[in-house]
DNA sequence: AATAGTCGCAACCGCCGCAGC
DNA sequence: TGCTGCGGCGGTTGCGACTAT
């Protein structure tokens, strides 16, 4: 994607005003530079942040202030996260989405280091992507039922298998240091801790103790969590007998073994973690 | 190896609401 | 009270990277 030079106006905020002045100048538009990502880093570093038409041009970027504002709020920030989403991020997302909708910003809010246009193109790319395969509306009851029934409790299966993973790395890890400590006649107070891959086996206890945990920062999810409205939920029978629609049942079970057998297993969602 | 199709994501666009004058 | 400038938001686009054939 080449960066072009091209005269643009700058008419970006009130076209439907009459009689608004317009400039004509040479603005730059398309990917950033490194030099201009320099640039605008260096100067709000000095100067910082905000007022950005003006910002725009004090820094000497050819760029109107929405780009630089964008640039910096979406890329340049150094506390924006990179990466992958989090299974307890995809919950977290899912959850919220089903009760603000498109109101990105706002479920961002929710998630640090996470910007909005990131999460819109996560919503877009992956979730948008899988109601097309279900032959639905993401934005429909069905499939917001499907999230909360299915899609869920197999993230937090994931998450949880994940977690147990980590520790039993890490138990494993301090035990061969205790080994290693011993074997050098060394003792560490860390040894007692060592637990056996039997004393972490502790059932669907966890799931809850881990869903509210896991969501510190989700508000009433938490809540709802710690009432028993997810909990009941993870345990929703694969034969969606909850659903009050029978059609809906229905459909949810036959989503359900897809699930199983060739949709989302859990190695899917592993992978895409 | 070449081509077509798909995906992921950065960036842009248009609209809206607010504040200052 | 209306105009203007601006920040912010959600929707959309375009293109490089990746994958399948």
């Amino acid at each position: 994607m080449a960066c072009s030079l091209v005269p643009v106006v700058l008419d970006d905020h009130h076209g439907h005003h009459e009689g608004v002045q317009k400039q004509q100048l040479e603005l730059r538009r398309g990917p950033w530079t490194v030099d201009e990502d320099l640039t605008l880093v260096n100067y709000i570093a000095n100067h910082g942040e905000g007022r950005w038409n003006s910002l725009a041009r004090a820094a000497g970027l050819k760029r109107t202030g929405k780009s630089c504002r964008l640039r910096w709020l979406n890329y340049l920030r150094p506390d924006v996260k990179r990466g992958n989403f989090t299974a307890d991020e995809q919950l977290l997302i899912l959850d919220l989405h089903s009760r603000w909708g498109n109101r990105w910003s706002k479920i961002a809010q929710h998630l640090p280091g996470r910007t909005d246009n990131e999460i819109k193109n996560y919503w877009r790319t992956r979730v948008q992507k899988h109601a097309k395969q279900l032959n639905c509306d993401a934005n429909s009851k069905r499939f917001q039922d499907a999230m909360r029934f299915l899609w869920m409790p197999h993230l937090v299966d994931v998450d949880d298998h994940r977690h147990r993973l980590l520790q039993a790395q890490q138990q494993q890890q301090q035990h061969a240091d205790d080994v290693h400590a011993l074997s050098a006649g060394m003792v560490t107070s860390s040894s007692d801790s060592f637990a056996t891959s039997e004393s972490y086996d502790d059932g669907g206890l966890y799931a809850s103790v881990h869903a509210a945990e896991m969501l510190v920062n989700g508000g009433d999810w938490v809540q709802e969590a710690s009432q028993g409205l997810w909990s009941d939920q993870w345990s929703a029978p694969a034969n969606g007998s909850q659903f009050q629609d029978p059609e809906l049942s229905g459909w949810v079970q036959s989503f359900s073994e897809g699930v199983t057998e060739n949709f989302w297993t859990l190695e899917d969602i592993w992978k895409m973690q």
